[in-house]
DNA sequence: CGCCCAGTTGAAGAATTTCAAACGATGTGG
DNA sequence: CCACATCGTTTGAAATTCTTCAACTGGGCG
């Protein structure tokens, strides 16, 4: 029903950001430090649906692997769930990133991607991008970038769930969405999360009650201010020293 | 002071596998299912230098990034450490397995690698790989996947960190080697341990001392027999079962 | 022989989970 | 408009798992 336009975030109705060329994201994004015309022939093959509704899949463990899907508004949540049917969550994902690279490993998403919010996607259609990463130099070495960046930050994350208490993990994990946040020129101390306290024990490995122990903990400490999923970081530092935090998230 | 055919596994001193033509790994390695002429193209850009000793290191973090590496054989631990010189192993890598996947995210190793014994591997420049790889699709494809299964790989040790205890982590890690060694027609139930109980805790979050309580539990229960890094397992499905194993290791 | 290292074992302690109850916000039907 | 059910969250107390600290074992090697 909708055109393509209509997927521009809702504040700024107006603008076009339809495409990649003026999309606000492309500095983050797969198109980084691309040249116009090479923009442009990646912006041909790139589609844009309308967006999907908060518990929306967009796709399916098990689905053929047939795209990348870059994130322009919203939050995604990505798990999977091993024979038992108990689900690992393995990561929330923000504008500007880009899911599905599990699916080259053999053809089938590995994961299970589910709108938290509203959230509008790009979907950049696989062999498409391959073919056009051989042509374009630089498309190829994004591409292979944005692979091994997803390498290390699991690698991380599995440092940290090896390594850090449960004040430790959820500090790694409000300092990551607050540097996130920063990159889009949003506030990093004040922000609001897109999941439940279930969707953070369960990526973090701990139980709910565990987690919300901890939020309660924090905010008796002045480190945060928590109302709900409204997060407010009172004293970053504190934060950091709990989450020993290696380098950037 | 080597020439090249003295990479050659030991066992095997008079066969010549220093091509990726006739490697014993090529089937499960970078080549795999590639026209013998894109593998004679890879071949002439493959560089394989003399064994590393146990201990020795292949690349550090930090360190530029150059090339990735095929294991031919012994076995290598890689790891990273946050700035509180905590160390996490990400991994532990046998024969036909490829390292170094960290490096493009940012050119630099994020991980340092470390023969965990008599160690020879393959390197691959990867300037020269990209190069090729814009040339001959397979490859690219090949080398897409090999990021895409780091990517899952890790999201399993992710998962298996945030859902098992003690006892399914342990059966878990054992049910990889089994598999990987089965990969190579070696024995899935005999086998032989690369690394030492203090890597085995680092590596899944444990202590020292639970891992080896968990290796006597299991051997009381009759599941594995182990003296030292021999391993025996006794019962396979039991080790299944202690692992909740989703799929394929 | 004696030292050292890797591994094992024991007992006490700490952290997290489990079970259970209660809360507050939200929505529904009478 | 209020009673009631529901959902996500918080809180408490007991149970469990894992860690910590410490002692001990056994094999390998100078």
């Amino acid at each position: 029903m909708d055109n393509t336009t209509a997927q521009c975030p809702n504040h700024h109705p107006k603008r076009d950001y339809s495409h990649c060329s003026n999309c606000r994201l492309s500095g983050i994004c797969l198109p980084l430090a691309l040249e116009v015309s090479d923009i442009e022939r990646l912006d041909s093959i790139v589609q844009r649906g309308k967006p999907l509704q908060r518990g929306e899949v967009l796709y399916r463990a098990g689905d053929p692997f047939t795209a990348i899907y870059a994130i322009r508004s919203g939050a995604v949540k990505t798990s999977h769930s091993d024979r038992e049917g108990q689900e690992q969550i393995t990561g929330f994902h923000l504008p500007g990133e880009v899911i599905g690279l599990d699916g080259p490993a053999n053809n089938r998403y590995r994961n299970t991607a589910i709108a938290l919010q509203t959230t509008s996607v790009c979907a950049i259609p696989f062999p498409e991008l391959e073919t056009l990463s051989r042509q374009v130099p630089g498309l190829q070495r994004n591409l292979l970038q944005l692979l091994s960046r997803e390498i290390t930050t699991e690698q991380r994350q599995f440092g940290l769930l090896g390594h850090a208490n449960a004040d430790g993990r959820v500090a790694a994990l409000l300092l990551s969405f607050s540097v996130r946040h920063e990159r889009h020129k949003l506030s990093p101390s004040e922000f609001t999360l897109p999941m439940a306290r279930g969707d953070i024990a369960n990526f973090l490995g701990l139980t709910l009650e565990t987690v919300s122990r901890v939020f309660t903990r924090l905010q008796k400490q002045n480190v945060i201010h928590a109302k709900g999923k409204d997060i407010d970081i009172r004293d970053l530092d504190a934060l950091r020293q709990l989450a020993h935090n290696p380098e950037d998230l």
